[in-house]
This record gives structure tokens, sequence and C-alpha cells, in this order.
RNA sequence: GAGAGUAUCUGAACAAUCACGUAUAAGCAAUUAUAUGAGGAAAGUCCGGACACCUAAGGGCAGAACGACGGAUAACAUCCGCCUGGGGCGACCCAAGGACAAGUGCCGCAGAAAAGUAAACAACCGUAUAAACGGUUCAGGUGCAACGGUAGUGUAAAAGACUACAGGGGAUAUCGUAAGAUAUCUGCCGGGUAAACUCCGUUCGGGUGCAAGAUUGAAUAAAAGGUUAAGGUGACCCGCCGUCUUUUGAAAAUCGCAAAGAACUGCAAGGUAACUUUCAGUCAAGACAGAUGAUUGUUUUAAAACAGAAUCCGGCUUACGGGAUACUCUCUUUU
RNA sequence: GCCUCUGUAGCUCAGCUGGAUAGAGCGCCUCCGUCCUAAGGAGGGCGUCGCACGUUCGAGUCGUGUCAGGGGUA
């Protein structure tokens, strides 16, 4: 679980990230990028979405969410990628074929997926 | 040794690094330290409660649920014991298991006839060719089911008309708290279906469910409507409430709610058992974008099954890996 | 969390209340028709009635359980 200043909460914040649809998307997952900082003093929020679509057991929605969190953590901690601190706000959602993924293809997927995107 | 039956248990452990929820302590604070953090089904939401609110919550009647008998329980559709019926060689298992002899409905096709003491056609017998009349429905045939069954007596042919055997119903006696069991007597023999309407008995019978609801925000708050019959309660009726009724009242926070109860663990006593009682001990997850995770190593043969708490309890049902234990039954072999 | 509804042919539905032939429309296939296609005409159904168990002589229909899908409620 990531530390309380990086977490998503405001129901409005989610939609806004939504409607802004700066989207990076592969096959396992798709990322919505929210605006870009004014400041760098505040800290990234981030949320998963699993849908209850992807799969019908809360046993395996919860090993993805908890995957994707775990690589989050490990990227803010390591700092290995700096493109991260542009955004105000980055909502991951997971896709059907993440039924299958291990760790490493998802912190693979997101690694790519945050790093080759530009403003 | 093999194959079964019943009941119960288990549902990986340890270490390292990084991280999260909650509580406590320290600190102005950032934070640090310590403790602790999913299940036997947490699931399905199928029953039963606790608890909360709705001005008022009373009576009747719809209605709903249950259905052998006795007990357990806060309560139940649950559990225990027992009876009856059915299945199995057996241990044992299964059962919505009241009433069709109160009334009504339904029973296709076939068949004379599907419930009406019933034969139109048909068959058998007699008067003795036929016709007609009288007796009968035994046999034959239909159908899931034919107004009781099998064997005999009897008769022109037949029929519980009579006898024996087994079955059902009823009565009496004995045993059992009871369901019921056993014995004797009795020609009484009335088709099936109530998971058809219905009747009988028991219980419930105002509703909504923690997104219930309380407090802060938030203030003798604001606006509209109504004026003694509109409105509210309610499936419906009676009744009751009644000057008020309706609408708006944001985000957010605290409580409810995580601490203590129909609680859990252990011993003892009572009881066939479910369970109850006394005593001793324990306090053991709790959020609101929602914690319990990731990686690596070691161990056991392998870490793999079903599966993630959301107000809380008691059950039921369903899903499930590899094992372990106890008791019992059948078959085979050896002594 | 709570409350509800629906599962029948490839698709959309009826039949269910009230038990005794599984049907309708569209689509599909075959034939006729036409130089060819379309329209039109004739014929054709292969469905465990979501699944399991029960009640009954007999179940798509009645009862119970279960699975799947949908809707409502802040």
């Amino acid at each position: 679980m990531l530390s309380q200043q990086n977490r998503l909460k405001k129901y409005s914040a989610f939609i806004a990230t939504y409607k802004l649809k700066n989207i990076a998307a592969d096959n396992i997952m798709c990322i919505y990028f929210g605006k870009e900082k004014t400041s760098s003093d505040a800290a990234v929020k981030f949320a998963f979405v699993v849908s209850k679509k992807i799969h019908k057991r809360a046993v395996v929605r919860n090993r993805i969410k908890r995957l994707m969190r775990e690589s989050i953590r490990l990227i803010l901690k390591e700092n290995s990628i700096q493109n991260i601190n542009n955004y105000m706000s980055v909502i991951c959602v997971a896709k059907p074929s993440s039924v299958n993924a291990d760790f490493y293809q998802i912190d693979s997927s997101i690694k790519r997926l945050i790093s080759s995107k530009v403003l």
C-alpha cells in the first residue's frame, strides 16, 4: 500500500483525470494521466482500478491491484523514472488479460508505459 | 489385506529487506518504537434473531410460514432423541411425514365405465334355434389406476353370500409421556391427486434495514401549500394521529463500530443426546477509493484447492487441496 | 449492503396462471422462378425448455435447491 500522501481519494479528482483522456495503453492495462504539475512540491497521486468485469472473484482482483501498487511503490522508492513527477494524478486501469500476468510482466508494462509517455 | 460407513481435526512454518491498516507510548511536528492484522466456509443472501428509526403501531381479517411424536434454544425452516415408511448383505443413510371417510375441482388417449351403488354397445347364464325377456359383470379386454387381493365353498351363471390366509379401516385390552407397538374381535372394504383449491393444528401477522439512525456543520433556518376535511398510518376495514403537511438542508467530521457478549477457552456437575449450570481464564482484524502485500532464502515429497471481513450473532446451503485421527461394517487370507 | 426480475430454436419472444401436440416472426438450408441476383411461391427444425433432485401415471409448466445474467436503491 502506498503512503497516504500518494493516494488519490476525491471523487472529483477521478472525474477530472478521466475527462482529460490522456491515455497510454497496452494489452495488460491502461493508464490515465492527469494535469501537469504547476509546483513540484506536491506528491503524485495514484489510483488503481480493477473492474468486476475482469474477473468474478475478489481474490483475483485484489491480487492484480496489489501487484500494480507494488510496482508503483518501487518506482517511487528508487526514483528511477523522472517522467512520473510531471503529473498531478495517475490512474491505472487493468484489462482482462492481466488476470494471468505475474509481477514482472505488470512491472515492465507500467515502466514502459510511463517512461515512454511524452508531454 | 481390500472395499465401505460415520464423526472430528488440519487449511504451511521460519528468517531477511522494503511497504500498508489499527491501537498504545514518546515527540511541537515530521516521525520513531512496540503490539497486532481474513475464513471454514469470510461466499450464496436461504431462514431465525439482536439493534435502530418511522407522530400513531390497538382490534379484526386477508395473508405468510411450518406440519409424525417428545425435547433443546433468545429464536428458527436449525439441532437432539425416538416412531413410521423406503434404500442397503451390513455399518448406516434418506423422507414437505396432518386430512381426499367435510366440500369443490382434475384424471388426455384407450375403455361399457375414471367415481354416479355404474353395462348404450359387448360378454356369460337361464327360459333352452332366433327374436324377446330375466339374472350377472365372474372371465376377457383397456389403461398408471377398474368399486378390494389369493385359494376354495357355493350357484343356471355369479357376488365377502360364506370359509382360510395376508392387507387396510374401526373397536377393545396391555405397554409407552407421546407418535406408535403387540394381541383379540369385527365383512366395515369408502379409487388417485392437497409440491390442486381447501379444511385442521401451531406460529407470525405495521413497515423499513447500519446507505438503519444519532450528533456536529446549522441558526427560535427558508420557501410553498392547506384552513375542519385535506393529509398521515395501513394490502384492506374499524380505529388512531391531527394544526400541520410537503420540498430544500452541500462537502466534510464524530458516533453507531470494533471494548465485554444469547462471546470464546478449560475443568467439573446434570442430561441417552441436543443442551444447561457453577467456577476459572481471555479480550483477540476493523476501513470509507476501502489494510493484511512484494522479492529472496531454508524446511517438509509439494506450497499448490475453494476462496477476501464491511453492524453483529445462531443456523442452513453451496465450493474445496493434500493429509491425519477415532469408532464401526462387509469380504478375503493366515493362526 | 439490501430489494427484485429473467433464463424456451442462430436472434426476438409466446406457451407457464389452468399439467397430456414444443410453437410464432426474422434469419438459415433445399427446390421452383430469372440470362444472373432480388422480390415472390413450395418444403425443411437439428431445442437435454439454464442445471440437479423431488411430487405425479405423466413436468417446459408444480415444489425445493443451485448456476448464470439483468434491473432498482446512495
